[in-house]
DNA sequence: AGCTAGATGCGAGTGGTTCTCATTTATGTG
DNA sequence: CACATAAATGAGAACCACTCGCATCTAGCT
């Protein structure tokens, strides 16, 4: 069992939730994947390791691992969410409409005039989601 | 006829659409609406208008005002798409997860900011969508 | 090992949104 | 100004991502 499993289990742990195969399955998928998988691609990849695992499991799963701060959840128009462990530095994500790639993207400083902003409106941020819609720019 | 709806209609036409009474009435009520109505919400309030304007048109003249860049749709977790007609200013998003009130909030040095970072890309901006979840914060 | 609340598998159900198709209507043309 | 015709509509069925109900199973405490 390595470093990353361990801290997993034990971050289910301390989210009050029971360490089971199927989560660890899931979770596990999930980190060595390279793309940002919906639940179906998910629910295969899973069911190619673990064949019993189902449909309805593989979605409470992201739902708790969701709520437990581990993952987090992309929604896109017209199409089924996506996941992606939840990353170390916030970032948002720009879909270019011609392939479908999603790029994740970055900056420190949106993020601090975002905070602010929000702060003098007397909140304070919970989560937030940024989806950008773009295109190549032709070389010029 | 207004000055307003009057250019709404030529909007219309010059997005190639044809100047229907219930897209007339499904535009006005968006436009009359200080909230963010949803679907539902624009059905129930068209049909008082004019009973005879089904579901159906609705969401079909929401998708149609939307593609011609007339109206906005916002999408939210885990309730309907919410709409506002295009604003002059781009703004963002902000959920009381408490109350779930939508308040608008703008930046343009944000604006500005993430448009550079999206064409150092390469990339240029077609739309996107910024949704923050907050809670009012205890005052201090 | 035994107990029990929490988790799972399966299939049915839900709800927002879209589609089908017959009918109506906006709009260009003679 | 009537006509043709492609676009738009109404009604309801269909779709699809996602959730639920319930019987069974199992992680984790004792």
């Amino acid at each position: 069992m390595t470093a990353v499993s361990t801290d997993f289990a034990q971050a289910l742990r301390d989210a009050g939730l029971r360490v089971t195969q199927q989560r660890m399955i899931v979770m596990s998928v999930l980190m060595e994947s390279e793309d940002h998988p919906n639940a179906d691609e998910l629910f295969a990849r899973t069911k190619a390791i673990d064949g019993s695992v189902s449909f309805a499991t593989v979605y409470r799963t992201l739902s708790a691992l969701e709520e437990a701060g581990l993952i987090r959840k992309l929604s896109f128009e017209h199409e089924p969410a996506r996941f992606e462990v939840t990353p170390a530095a916030e970032h948002d994500h720009l879909v270019d409409v011609d392939t479908g790639e999603v790029i994740e993207i970055e900056s420190a400083e949106i993020e601090r005039l975002r905070r602010e902003l929000v702060e003098r409106l007397g909140y304070e941020i919970i989560s937030h989601n940024t989806l950008i819609r773009a295109r190549k720019k032709p070389r010029s």
